[in-house]
DNA sequence: TGCCTATATAGATGATTATCTATATACGTG
DNA sequence: CACGTATATAGATAATCATCTATATAGGCA
């Protein structure tokens, strides 16, 4: 599975993509975000191992807590696929604006 | 499952993002695309009812063929949550670089 | 060392997925 | 109507996933 196939994967669950936008504001260990999702903690766990996996998320180490925070490098990743699509889609209506402004020209 | 998560499920699926990246710049029939990607005529079937069912393309009737196009509007709807986050996320880091701003005039 | 708190791992279960083959439907043409 | 082409649907299978409970590990403190 490709980076970018698990980051989409990683953020088509809302809980993971709660966590996301809970750290897009505030760092936080699991525990913090356990008590967010009324869900298990092994639960939160594994949905933060997925993140992780898929680049969008690191974790580093401060005493027994694991502090949790966004990758934005990862997260453009993913945009930056969304946006090539975009301006693919427009190039084709420029290329269609043209063809329409020549087949005027060619009428008069 | 929300629309959103169907449409990130959705672009989770590389034969699926090819699919969207194809749409972009044509319209295409079923048979079409199944001449693109090395998959039977089912599984193709399979995925353009995943993109259909997420929003993200449409399907008219034109004879017996199913012309595919994309719907950006759904497109934009994922854009938009990603750019949501990163507005949060960068928003952060201008309240720090103002929290940093004070700290520096305090200490004169 | 022993205890508490934070997190990870193992194992189970039910649901969903991607893919295939085989078959059905739907439309246009003779 | 019969045939051919385009697409959909059904059913099977192997893999993956989200979630849980139970247990292990790891770090700090008395």
């Amino acid at each position: 599975m490709s980076q970018l196939d698990q980051a989409f994967a990683a953020l088509a669950d809302p809980t993971r993509r709660g966590i996301v936008v809970h750290l897009a504001r505030n760092e936080a260990s699991v525990s913090d975000l356990v008590g967010l999702f009324s869900l298990t903690q092994p639960t939160i766990s594994s949905h933060l191992k997925v993140l992780e996996s898929a680049g969008l998320i690191s974790r580093s180490r401060q005493a027994q807590s694991r502090p949790c925070k966004l990758e934005t490098v990862q997260l453009k990743a993913v945009t930056d696929w969304l946006e090539n699509v975009q301006e693919i889609w427009e190039g084709n209506y420029k290329r269609l604006d043209a063809l329409l402004v020549e087949l005027k020209q060619t009428q008069k």
